[in-house]
DNA sequence: TATTAGTTGATAATGATTCCTAATTAATAA
DNA sequence: TTATTAATTAGGAATCATTATCAACTAATA
């Protein structure tokens, strides 16, 4: 994600209004590296904010998605939410949770030569490798 | 996925029971290279076998997924299921909610390289790219 | 300061998945 | 074949993340 002014003026220029919600819950999503469910966001955000509600994190992700902002991953039947919008890696640890990110450049160009292939428009990537991180995978030899 | 004989034979082998209700989500499994839901499985089973529950569809996609046999997917908050097990590319339209398959050689380079990068021990991956289908995408041009 | 349309918060509704358990049945051996 | 038994099933209830609804509120503008 950019800064927090550009995307203030780019959303109030495109006429969304500029509330504290949504204005705490950018703030968030930029400083974070984290995968947060939006259950999540509320609670960090409320710390700050405390009339936030629920509907309204829910509400803000659904701008944010719209407008590319943040990405959208579904892990262990739950949804979290990614402010890193090029094409990466999710490594999602099984046992405690943990979501890692990790670049790697060849993600673009296998995206392009899917196009090719395939003839789809792609739109949206996501890459999930699913495991145990280095802390936990001991204990599963 | 294999044979369906071997497959039933490799269960049995393990204590589990061969039920046909079983033997009629493994069939269809078998033999369609479609993305279905549990509730799509539920449907196509119930044609042959009136009497499944989709309670024991559920539970049927559990032991596989244990087993390795199906992968999950998550596409627009539904979960499909993907007898197809290699790692491949899995090419989501959302327009008409087709899911094709493709294969993709060095998504197993990319594979062991995060896991060494990362430290990580992979036991599972998903690769998907969203967007509109051939068909679907000169209505968006 | 008044106007107004976009936004919020509280609550209800939804729906996919999980849980629960009595009845059924696959597997095994007598 | 029949009896035994533990695994499995059917189906209904419960869960819970997400979506829908709408009256009250407020950011933006003049
Ligand atoms: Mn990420
Ligand atoms: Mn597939
Ligand atoms: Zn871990
Ligand atoms: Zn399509």
């Amino acid at each position: 994600m950019q800064q927090l002014e550009d995307l203030v003026s780019s959303l109030r220029e495109e006429g969304f209004r500029i509330t504290p919600q949504r204005v705490a819950i950018l703030e968030y999503l930029l400083r974070t590296d984290d995968h947060p469910s939006a259950e999540y966001i509320h609670q960090v955000v409320k710390k700050q904010y405390p009339m936030v509600s629920l509907s309204t994190v829910y509400k803000t992700l659904d701008l944010l998605k719209e407008k590319k902002l943040v990405g959208q991953i579904e892990v262990g039947g739950e949804t979290r939410f990614d402010a890193h919008t090029d094409a990466h890696i999710n490594l999602v640890c099984m046992n405690c949770g943990k979501i890692d990110d990790l670049d790697e450049n060849s993600l673009n160009e296998i995206q392009s030569r899917a196009a090719k292939k395939s003839k789809y428009l792609i739109l949206n990537a996501n890459f999930e490798l699913f495991g145990y991180c280095n802390d936990c995978k001991s204990k599963f030899n």
